[in-house]
Order: C-alpha cells, then structure tokens, then sequence
DNA sequence: AATATTTTTTAGATTTGCCTAAAAATAAAA
DNA sequence: TTTTATTTTTAGGCAAATCTAAAAAATATT
C-alpha cells in the first residue's frame, strides 16, 4: 500500500509512455527515467511482484488495473502541486515540473484533498493538462494541434506537446504563454506554416513543426 | 551538498537532542529516531566523513558549524510547512507535525523562499517555535513554562512541552489551545497545583506537572 | 579493586536501487 | 535463410541504510 519514490517514478513514466505505444519497451524506459536498461529488468521484476505491472520477458510491460490507479494518484499530486505553485507561489509554468516532481512523493491522502480545496478544485494544471480527481476519473485532455484547426479559427493555448528549452524560447519571443488567444489568419499548403495574429502584436509566420507542438482548446473556435 | 532523508532526519534530531544534552549520545539518538544504536553508529561514521558532525567513538557527536547550518535549513522548512499547513489548508495544530516530516526534505531554495512569502514571512510555527530566517537566524524562544508565572497573570499558551495524546486530550478538556489567553488565580504551596482561569470557563485546578508541559508568551503579563 | 551492568561499537547479513560487462533473445538485413 | 544488429536479460558488484548477535569499552555496584 506504500511504495517508494523510485517504484512511484518508474510507475508514473510508464504511464506516460504507455499512452503512445503499449506495451512499453524496456529500452524506453530507460530513456524517459535516465538510467540503464538492466536496471529496469531489475525493477520491472520487482514491480510484478507486487502486482502493478503485467510483464513478461522481452515482451516489454503494461500497468495493471492496481497500477493505473496508483499512476493516477501520482499525476493528480503531481498535477495539484504544479497548480499550487503556479498559482499561489507565482512559479512560471516552466519552473513547476522539476518541483512537483519531489511534492508529488508526499503522500498523506488528507493532504491532498486539502489542498485540493484549498486550490479550488482546479481541472487543469498550468500546462493545460487535466487534474485526476480524487476517485481517480480524468478527463480527455479537451487539447488539439494547432495546426488541425483551419483558417480564421481562433483558439486558447492550453500546453505544449514538446517542452524543450528551444520551444519555450521560441514562444516567448511571440509573447505567446499558456493562455495566450491565437488567430489563424491563413495557411500555406506549400510548407504547411501558418499565418498568426495575437492581441496586441502584429501577425507572424510560424512553422508547422512548431505549430504541431503547441496544443490549444478547441472549443474557442470562432 | 545535497542530502539524503536519512541523513537529514539525522541532522535534525541531533539539533534538537542537542539543545538538552551534549554531547549527544548514541542511545539517545537511537530513542528519538526509532532505529537501533548500531545504525546510529553506522551513520555517524558517514556524517563525519561528510563533516557535518563532530564524532569520536564512544564520546558522543554534536553538530559542526555546517551541520548546524543545515539543521537549521530542515527546521526551517518544516515550520514554515507546518504554518502552511495549519494556516492555508486548516489542518488541526497537532496534525501537522507528521506531514511536514516528509515536506521538510523537499529542498528547493527558491520553494522555500517563495513560500515563506506566500505566507507574509510568519515568525512562529502553529506549536509556537521560532522559524529560522533564510540566513539561519532563530529567536530564541520567548516561551516559558506555565508554572514559572505568578499569582494574577496573564499569558498566551504558544505551544507544549510534551505533545503526547494524553497531554493533548487533558487540553481540549479544558478548551485550552494555541493562542488562549489563561490567567493563574492562586498558586497552592503544598502541590504546587494552580486555578486556572480561561474567558468564556469557569476556573478549574491544574497539576504542575500539567502546568509545566504548558509553554506560554512571557510578555503578556499583566 | 573486582565484578556486574550499561553503552557503544564491530562483524556479518539483508534489501533497495543502481551499475558494467557478457550472454541470450529478438528483429532486421543481406 | 544465414548473418548482423538491436534489444533485453543475466551475472556479479557496489553503496546506502537498516538489522541481529557478539565483542569491547565505559560506568556503576558491591
Ligand atoms: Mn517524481
Ligand atoms: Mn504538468
Ligand atoms: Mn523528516
Ligand atoms: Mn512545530
């Protein structure tokens, strides 16, 4: 009933990765949590074991129903924690993931369903992805590519697919964060770019691989 | 400069063992931390290797002046986790020690400090002890116990001594909590028992050993 | 001072979580 | 279908943090 901070890793890194691709590789493992394949063969045992995850050699593994559930209540930590200090310790949305990710170790059930409160029950975290609530239901991340939205369509920049430090630069210099309204002005079929206007500068050309990485709500469609 | 659990809960109760008794003996770590001396032993010898604590076998240990520095970096995170959590998510005075526990080792300089901004820089934790300032200073309690207070005088109850369930239990019994203000009607020479007066209750006999688990503001005196 | 008791340390194990190097299984290419 | 390359597992080791049992040192008692 209580695991340890490495179990709670490896068990939250293959929830992730197995929204993409399932089962889940050993070797993708090892990437996504920075160590050696044979330590995840190692710990893949340990986890089957205790029942959260359905592994069986070279086969690569998948959560087990006691897993999911586990792997829930670590984003919905994870999550809760990020909005905390975005919202209350003033943290920019790119500041919060390396802290939340020690916080979300903290596990006392009283807790969290304070601060929960506390927070407001907020729905999504700074990065626009949705908060598990307290029985484990999370909603579908209500997100899509920008670049699947047709011209004149207007929309909220809700997260970002790839949140790597050229990406996040590349935002800025458009003074586009999470929040920001865009406006497809027009779409080039020649290299797929995109024409965008937001409030109060004027319009620029963006990239389609950038654009694929910048995730918006859809429903604000004009 | 970055330390585990272990050794940081180490540093922590030598800290405290400290203010009482030093040198710190082995058996008297092994009590408060809840292991066996020979693990203390174990540990020791690594925190001297990490010169955070002066140890010489069979001679006790006390802190170093890094050692005192790092302790005073955990108390302070967990005091202003334990304000945090009395304060923001409303948990009961004597619920929060627990829970800070585990916060105290999340170690982010820049959380700490935003979060003791957050909170308006508070100076005292839910049980009355001084929180440490970044730099490491600490007030030197003003808390005395209640029993070193004469006849017709009043005082605000800041924390305990002894914060056993019985201790607890025999407080709420007499609607005493953090913050009331108790005045002492009569001292009795015999026992040294003391008649208590709250607002809103009728007086009632306290114990002195009841009495001297009591810690209260001095400056209130009437 | 000699003996008994308590405190502390050492010796030897265990568990967790990681590593490297080598072997085995699987997948891809020739 | 061999051969080659990639992926994954096994084997063996290591450091941290704990334990039990036994030895050694320090204290207390007779
Ligand atoms: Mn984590
Ligand atoms: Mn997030
Ligand atoms: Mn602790
Ligand atoms: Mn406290």
């Amino acid at each position: 009933m209580n695991y340890s901070i490495s179990e709670e890793n490896y068990i939250k890194a293959i929830y992730r990765l197995q929204s993409t691709r399932e089962p889940v590789s050993t070797n993708a493992l090892a990437v996504e949590l920075d160590t050696k394949p044979a330590s995840i063969t190692d710990m893949l045992k340990r986890l089957k074991v205790k029942k959260l995850v359905i592994y069986y050699p070279y086969q690569g593994c998948r959560l087990s129903a006691e897993g999911t559930r586990l792997a829930l209540g670590i984003v919905r930590r994870h999550r809760l924690w990020e909005y905390f200090l975005a919202e209350k310790l003033k943290f920019n949305w790119n500041e919060v993931h390396d802290i939340a990710e020690e916080l979300e170790h903290v596990s006392n059930g009283q807790l969290i369903e304070r601060l929960d409160a506390f927070l407001g029950f907020p729905r999504f975290d700074p990065h626009g992805d949705p908060i598990p609530d307290s029985s484990g239901k999370i909603a579908t991340p209500s997100q899509v590519k920008l670049t699947t939205l047709g011209a004149h369509t207007k929309a909220k920049v809700s997260g970002l697919a790839d949140q790597s430090q050229d990406m996040l630069n590349l935002l800025q210099q458009r003074n586009i964060t999470i929040g920001t309204i865009v406006e497809i002005n027009k779409k080039f079929g020649f290299d797929h770019s995109l024409e965008i206007k937001i409030p109060g500068n004027p319009p620029f050309i963006m990239s389609e691989q950038a654009a694929q990485n910048i995730l918006v709500h859809h429903e604000l469609e004009a």
